[in-house]
DNA sequence: GGTAGACTGCACCACGCAGTGCAATCGGGC
DNA sequence: GCCCGATTGCACTGCGTGGTGCAGTCTACC
């Protein structure tokens, strides 16, 4: 796991409380509105402060939504090790395993709304985004996913239960068939679609991923 | 090929060269700038146009979009088609012909940066864009894509080539193995990647795809 | 030469918004 | 009792923006 050092995007003025409740608005608000429209009133009013204490605790709206997706990347991730971790680390029947873990992975936008909807004006706002910040975005969020699944296929590998050469190239090839298929039919959460549909477009992935990498009998 | 009617988006007044002129413009600054930072100061100038006349054509900006992601959405539709048809209609050897094919079609993103700005745009504003837009959209663009292929991987299939129970769900996963996987990572283009990268990785879902669906000798 | 439609330029309105300045208040530590 | 930092409320600046109104020009056609 390697965490990467990003400068400080928030000062250290404040008190903690008023910080969690604006971060905490932040998040709603951004995810409701898009960065664009959000206005940083809108954001004051729903955390039940003043604007001026916001331009406290940050230096400006920009680094806000910095702030708060980089956050949001983090409980998202420590979701996804627990769910790894459930379903991946003690394999009993590997195809449920594998569904039971995909359905729960590729749900995780419907509950992590706000955060997703952060993500998808990131993804729109790329071209406009400093190469670092992205970086940094993508190395705490996407790539953190992959290279953690890519751990689990290579220890199950390691058990005989699939032929995996390339563990990074097999969890990109899983989250595609998954968790991308996903949604990209749903936009990130933003457009619901039925759990049953969910578990289908999941259980026709990992079947297919199975195919690919299951040993020869 | 089905084709979605949808109410007007333009008005019928006004020279077309001009219309032409405005809906050019409307495409390059807003895939620049997205959706709400394009001011339509700034697509009358580089229209070299007057504000008053774009409101002469399009009743309002939100219609200008529209108008303009529509007919993109058909250039890359026509694109596609050609693509498909140049690579995927007589096949020489099948794994060439679909790399071929996967590489030409996963660097349109880089020939058309504009509309596949506003096609993140759209992503990013999903919750908030009319659900029979969206529709419209999506029929015009991903799902038509798709249906082509299908019908290819059908083709291919009854000559034996590949051996394809479900052409829709294979269509997708080789659109998620290739396509999906190079926008993914580049942001629909947003980032610049590499040619020899794009090849990489088309060439490597495309084997994947061919384990998927390669007749058992 | 007259009429009609398209276009232009420019002023203008109404509004929302990021960010600042400031005086006043509150609360805990010394 | 005093101080200091945090917070508040509110007015205010400056700017950009979507959209309109209007008077005048240009062009094509009759």
């Amino acid at each position: 796991m390697v965490t990467h050092d990003v400068m400080p995007v928030t000062t250290n003025r404040g008190l903690p409380e008023k910080r969690r409740a604006i971060a905490q608005a932040a998040r709603t608000v951004f995810g409701r509105e898009g960065f664009t429209r959000a206005s940083v009133d809108t954001i004051a009013t729903e955390a039940g402060v003043s604007k001026r204490t916001i331009y406290n605790h940050y230096p400006d709206k920009e680094k806000l939504f910095l702030s708060v997706i980089l956050e949001g990347s983090e409980s998202v991730a420590a979701t996804h090790m627990r769910i790894a971790e459930r379903h991946l680390r003690k394999i009993l029947d590997l195809e449920e395993d594998l569904i039971a873990y995909g359905v729960e992975w590729a749900s995780s936008p419907t509950a992590f709304l706000d955060h997703f909807a952060l993500v998808r004006t990131i993804q729109a706002e790329a071209s406009r985004i400093p190469a670092e910040v992205l970086e940094a975005w993508q190395n705490a969020g996407p790539r953190a996913f992959q290279e953690e699944l890519a751990g689990y296929l290579r220890a199950i590998a390691d058990r005989g239960l699939l032929v995996v050469p390339d563990p990074d190239e097999a969890a990109n090839h899983f989250n595609l068939l998954t968790f991308v298929n996903v949604v990209q039919k749903s936009f990130y959460g933003a457009i619901r679609i039925a759990d049953e549909e969910i578990t289908e477009l999941v259980t026709g992935g990992v079947r297919a991923f199975l195919r690919l990498y299951r040993p020869v009998v």
